[in-house]
DNA sequence: TTCCTTGCAAATACTTTGCAGACTG
DNA sequence: CAGTCTGCAAAGTATTTGCAAGGAA
């Protein structure tokens, strides 16, 4: 992956560092989508020192370059990042007690995008969907 | 309209109060969700005068008493805001480029609904589905 | 050595809270 | 009159920007 990294910022003209690094590890190894906050906090964990700033600036860059996607789950008020490598587009369901965030393999809006932009006569590029609800512990 | 909200807010314990009847006759007015600013600033524009922070105050206690929904556009990073009465359960398409919003009439969710909860296990409570592309003009 | 990146401080945007005075019922 | 509501000021949270020092190529 670290090579790929940084060829794809090569490409861009921007340079491989460790804060770089050290926050797509993070998101690698996360099994669902981070806030900037949490992601910060993940790295402190992991002894990496890096500030809050430059988390945000990260993020940016590594949307930028296609290799996270930045999502904002239902009424929660901020955005969440994940990794994209290897991923298939999907959606999520987030519990209303605990904050447990799944993944839904499915995604049934392609079929209805057509439709939409027949109604609407918008051309449709984005769609965001996600459900909340109470997962089982929380039950 | 005006009595419903008198008997909604009595109900609760709340009283009637000019801010609380403007800022729902704006929301009865617009034909798409609104933020609270903007809100702010057409009651400016009918020279009502009222605080932003109430504004916020009043959108919460119209939400608490249902007869607002609260909602977030995609990547947008703020809430809007929009009658309830005599409206369909529906979701919204936003223009990327101007900033349009429409509405989407049909909801294919409820179907897919219980297929979700199957396969999760959660109990599925809200979801959020929006679309965003180019409307007409912006293509 | 170039100029991209970072940390720190500060600014910005949206929203909430504290409090004393104003108003509804 | 009691208790709710409002405006103003200030605080809180998420995110962005300015700038000088640090670091990758």
């Amino acid at each position: 992956m670290a090579v790929k990294l940084k060829d794809e910022l090569k490409a861009a003209g921007r340079r491989l560092t460790r804060p770089r690094q050290a926050v797509l590890e993070v998101l690698e190894q996360c099994q669902y989508p981070l806030t900037a906050s949490e992601l910060y906090q993940q790295l402190q964990e992991h002894h990496v020192s890096i500030d809050l700033v430059t988390v945000y600036r990260t993020l940016t860059v590594l949307k930028e370059l296609g290799l996270i996607t930045q999502l904002e789950l239902h009424q929660e008020g901020q955005f969440r990042y994940e990794i994209r490598e290897g991923r298939e587009h999907h959606h999520h369901i987030r519990c209303q007690g605990c904050g447990k965030i799944a993944d839904l393999l499915l995604c049934p809006l392609k079929k209805l995008t057509a439709f939409i932009e027949k109604e609407t006569r918008f051309i449709v590029e984005h769609h965001s969907l996600e459900f909340s609800g109470w997962c089982p512990k929380c039950q």
